[in-house]
Order: structure tokens, then C-alpha cells, then sequence
DNA sequence: TGAAGGATACTCCATTTGGATAGTTTTACA
DNA sequence: TGTAAAACTATCCAAATGGAGTATCCTTCA
């Protein structure tokens, strides 16, 4: 059978495109266009429910309503059609926007025809949806920090004076070295790996490695 | 420049094999071989920081200690290394607690050596892990359904399977205080104390208070 | 030119820590 | 009710740590 596939884009040449790079293809049939979200979502009260396409390739920035709203609506109003991101955005926010409406792949539009055909046919076998590397990659940094978005926590580094040879030293004792490794790290005597460590915690105002390492940790000194 | 590559397996034939599919490719070049996450540890610490593996392919399911519980401390310990899962579970719970562990990408074992060198490849010279499609797939669903993933969070804290008591001590050796003051804090001796210390070493697979507390402030356990 | 601060190195000393070993009590669970 | 796990206590020893003091060499800057 057939896979049914619609394809929404605000550029008639990016409909075009994907239209030919499928039309080679005589497993897919493209079961109509729209033009924005907006477009999409009338098309689609037209038809009866045998009718809806099994695949809907979308672009995100389009007016009238964008892909994401697209999705998230329609997500919801036909539960058997999957929805698939073709796009060129992949910054974080776009994607992670997108999933959460219901998107179940994401594609980048620079991929080639054969990619994007053997990844459908397999959403169609497994189930499984298409996704490009370099976007899989940014979904599971998203699951490996939720919080993350929140970036760019201003590193304090010099609120406390230290030297730069005082922050190497730093840097070393969170890596849990002892003096010695220090010292034949970056070849200076035990000795004077202490006489840093202990200019380091009076310039922290602490007594001792534990609380000069929470501050470092905490303040973003390393 | 080649790719040092670290290969963790239990099963020598699984080691040889991936040996010899990197091994017909001169971009690479195996570093060493573990047969266990223990082993793997105990090797890493052996070596100057210039001879680290640039990417450690890391079986789950090993003795001694498993793979997920070997990249949650090493990936703290040894920030610039990547480690990427190969295996052939694709269960979500696994690829949930390799990822949460500080796994940068996931392979199936059945992807084949082109499409592993090249993801290895892509890896160096992008940043973006490497990821197998059915994986990537799953991971995409762990983002659509948060409560999933927020349910499963609180078992991040307990990868290392630390006791009630074991946690409550290394917040408190995370601020500072020395056994004398924690046991006065917490009311027990502070012989107990450092017995609660040890423990925690070795549930973190690490040798000393920096180094644990580089892992319980990385990976979120105070 | 001279003061100030950084980096280096050393000594002496008391305290803290890591590691091993060997127990007892309490709690949890099957 | 028995057993396993966790929590607690204790002691010994070697190593690491922190604190203080002293000293040389160098660069920077007023």
C-alpha cells in the first residue's frame, strides 16, 4: 500500500522539492499541499477519515498558523497521522517546541531524498520516527539536563583575586589529584602545590579542600 | 590526528569484533580494552591525561560494575572523554540511565562499521554524539512525555545506590565539616563517620573526599 | 629605585584522612 | 522468625593535609 504523505510549506518551491524527491518514489503518493498551518487544518476537515494521509511533512515558520500550532492541533484531532518536522531551524527551543506538540520526527531539509524516503518507509514498518543525527543529538541533551535552557550562568571567575596559577591549582583539586600529582603535573614541587592550595583558601575564606571546592563549584570558578 | 577509541566489553568475542571493524579503518586506533566497568576505572586511572581515550564504546550489562554506573563516574572524573553505549539493549529504562548518566551517544550493536565509523567521525568533528534511529526515536518519546522522565529523575540520585545515611553524610561533607563535626552534627561518632566516608567511595568508585564530591556536585546528588 | 605581589621551594608540626579489620545493634523483609 | 542489610562503634597505621614560618627569584608599577 501506498504511504500517504502531505506536505505543508509556505514556499512553493519547497513543495515542489519534496514533492519531486518522493514522486521518484512509487511507495508514496503525495495526497495534497498546503501553504501554512492554517490551510492544513481545512484541508484536513475535508476529508473523510480513509482519506487522511498517513505522513504529514511540515515546515515550522509559516503565517497565518505555524507548524508547531499545526501540529499540536492536529496531533490531537487525528491521533493516526504522524507529523514530521521538515525544516531547516534547529535550535533548541524550535525543536523541543515541536516534540511537545506531537511531532514524532524531525527532519532537516538538507537531507537527501534517499534518507528522507528510507526513514519514512521505516516509520512506516517500526513505527519508529525520522529524525535527523545532529537533531537526535539535541533531544537527548535535552533529556540529559531539563533545566538545562537556563545557560550561560555568568562565571564570577575573579571576584575572588585568584592568579591564574592559583585557578590551575583550582581546576587539579577538583579533579581529586593529591600534592604530589599536582606538582608532577604541571612539574612544581608538593610543597608549593600546598603553599597555593593555602593562598586558594585564605583568598576563599575557608579552612580547608571540601569548602574551597563547593565555592568553586557553586560560584562557577570551574 | 587519529581517534584513540577505549572498548568496554565483557565478552572477549564482542571486543574482537569491534576491534576489527575500527581496526580496517586508520582514523582509528584502540586505546585499550576493559571487560568491565571496574576494569575500565582502573585502567583510566593509570594513565596521563594526554593518553585519555578520545571515546569509550561501553557495553551496559557487565559484572563487577555495569556500564551505566562506570560512565556516571567517569564522565565526572574525565570531562573531555565521550562515551557512547554500544550494545544491543534498547530498552527505555537503559537508554534513559546511560544518557542521565552522562552518555553522549547510543549505538545498537547491529549498526553496521561504516555507520559506526562515520557517527564516530561526525562525533570528532561536530560534537554530536552518535545515535541509531530506533534509538534516537525513543529518546524523542522520553521528551514528549515528561512525567515519564520526571518520575524516573529521582533515580538518577540513586545510580550509585547510596543509603539514606550515606547521603545525608556527603551533603554534609560537601559543606565543609570534618568527621568530628559531622558526627557532633548528626549525633554519632566520628569513627562512624569515616566508616560512612569509605562506603561512599566505594559505592562512587573513587578515592577520596575531591573526587567524590566532584561526582555528587556533577551529576546532582546534593 | 624600591615596594608589592606572584611563583617557587623548603621545614616543622599537629591534625585529618583513607584504608583495613573486627565487631555489635538495629532495621527491614521474606 | 530468621536472615540480610544498614547503621553504628572501635582501633591501628601510614599517608595526606593545613597551618605557620622563612627565603629566593621575578615582574610590575608608582
Amino acid at each position: 500500500m501506498m504511504i500517504r504523505v502531505a506536505i505543508v510549506d509556505d514556499k512553493p518551491n519547497n513543495r515542489r522539492v519534496i514533492t519531486d524527491k518522493l514522486g521518484r518514489d512509487d511507495r508514496f503518493m503525495v495526497a495534497f499541499e498546503a501553504r501554512d498551518g492554517e490551510d492544513f487544518l481545512l484541508r484536513m476537515k475535508d476529508l473523510a477519515g480513509t482519506e487522511y494521509p498517513h505522513v504529514v511533512l511540515m515546515d515550522l515558520e509559516m503565517p497565518h498558523v505555524d507548524g508547531v500550532t499545526a501540529i499540536a492541533t492536529a496531533s490531537s484531532l487525528y491521533p493516526s497521522v504522524s507529523f514530521v518536522v521538515l525544516t531547516i531551524f534547529d535550535d533548541d527551543e524550535k525543536i523541543f517546541k515541536a516534540i511537545r506538540a506531537g511531532a514524532c520526527g524531525y527532519l532537516l531539509k538538507d537531507e537527501s531524498g534517499k534518507v528522507i524516503t528510507d526513514m519514512l518507509i521505516n516509520l512506516r514498518e517500526s513505527g519508529a520516527g525520522p529524525i535527523s543525527p545532529s537533531i537526535a543529538y539535541k533531544i537527548l541533551q535535552m533529556v540529559q539536563q531539563p533545566e538545562l535552557v537556563k545557560s550561560e550562568k555568568e562565571k564570577q571567575e575573579n571576584i575572588f583575586l585568584l592568579s591564574d596559577r592559583e585557578k590551575e591549582i583550582l581546576q587539579l583539586l577538583s579533579e581529586g589529584l593529591e600534592y604530589k600529582e599536582i606538582g608532577s603535573r604541571i612539574f612544581i614541587s608538593p610543597n608549593t602545590v600546598k603553599k597555593h592550595c593555602i593562598s586558594i583558601y585564605q583568598k576563599l575564606h575557608v579552612s580547608g579542600k571540601a569548602q574551597a571546592l563547593r565555592i568553586a563549584y557553586t560560584k562557577g570558578l570551574i
